[in-house]
DNA sequence: TTATTATTTTAGTCAAGGCTATATTTGTAA
DNA sequence: TTACAAATATAGCCTTGACTAAAATAATAA
């Protein structure tokens, strides 16, 4: 028992927990234009209160976040309207449901129940590299 | 294409990414305590300079994050004097270090190399709930 | 059309987690 | 022993992401 585990050095362990909060950084416009193209697709539009609802958040919470990730140019809103994406958004939102299908896709393949990897599949997309990707898309494939 | 995933109802949605921001709210103390038993075993002391260098953060970030986890109780500290783990904190820290081997391990034994396991583990190991860490766990051993 | 209800926005608060600049303390070398 | 360098702490600032309460707007029912 805990007989000194050699550290990586401080540098890429530094290097590592850098990419670590640059990821948690991208996580919520992630999510965000994640939910509003699955909304746009099952409802027809996007409206706050259905965000504020399925995230477990306020209203006020919602309008705050929309008006960052406007900034950042991911959607576009009107006052009192529903949300749209721009193309970056889009491209984002495709790129996230890609990569959440290929996860949740591997932890079932893995023996998960479906309910456990979809939930455990929000939090681990944002933190798999491509290389790792690659290994869960191949494993689900190939059995 | 795009043809209309149906949603999980709100409120399973919200309990998903409420347990995500819990998790979050988590990783903090669980990156430190991990990283101070680390220190504790290889260097024989955790100093705050070490985990500033290592996180990559600045001294100040480092001090206001540990009077938060002593606050918490997971930490004992004393002005200018190296930083010690509580027994909750080192509980914490052992649990920790089991989880992230086992990640680490299981991404390895799928094929992704060694770096990228490390880094990816760092991320992942938060968000795995027992159920998959246990089919991770169980891959690889049995492989 | 008007009144009511639902939705969204605004205003103000708070904690977390980052920063810089500036003390303060400790440890070490002269 | 004293001066200097390294480590730590303090003070003050910023953004993110959460909240409540209250105002404004839109949608609906009477």
């Amino acid at each position: 028992m805990s007989d000194a585990p050699s550290l990586p050095s401080p540098k890429r362990q530094a290097e590592t927990f850098g990419e670590l909060r640059a990821a948690h950084a991208r996580e919520m416009a992630e999510d965000y234009v994640e939910l509003i193209a699955d909304l746009i697709d099952t409802e027809g539009e996007a409206r706050a209160v259905d965000l504020s609802s399925r995230f477990g958040v306020t209203g006020a919470t919602v309008t705050n976040t929309l008006k960052r990730l406007e900034r950042d140019g991911f959607v576009q809103t009107r006052p009192y309207r529903s949300i749209f994406l721009t193309d970056e958004g889009r491209t984002l939102a495709e790129a996230c449901r890609a990569r959440h299908r290929i996860v949740a896709d591997f932890l079932r393949a893995l023996g998960v129940p479906a309910a456990v990897a979809e939930r455990d599949a929000e939090g681990i997309e944002h933190h798999v590299s491509n290389e790792t990707l690659k290994a869960f898309a191949a494993f689900t494939t190939k059995g």
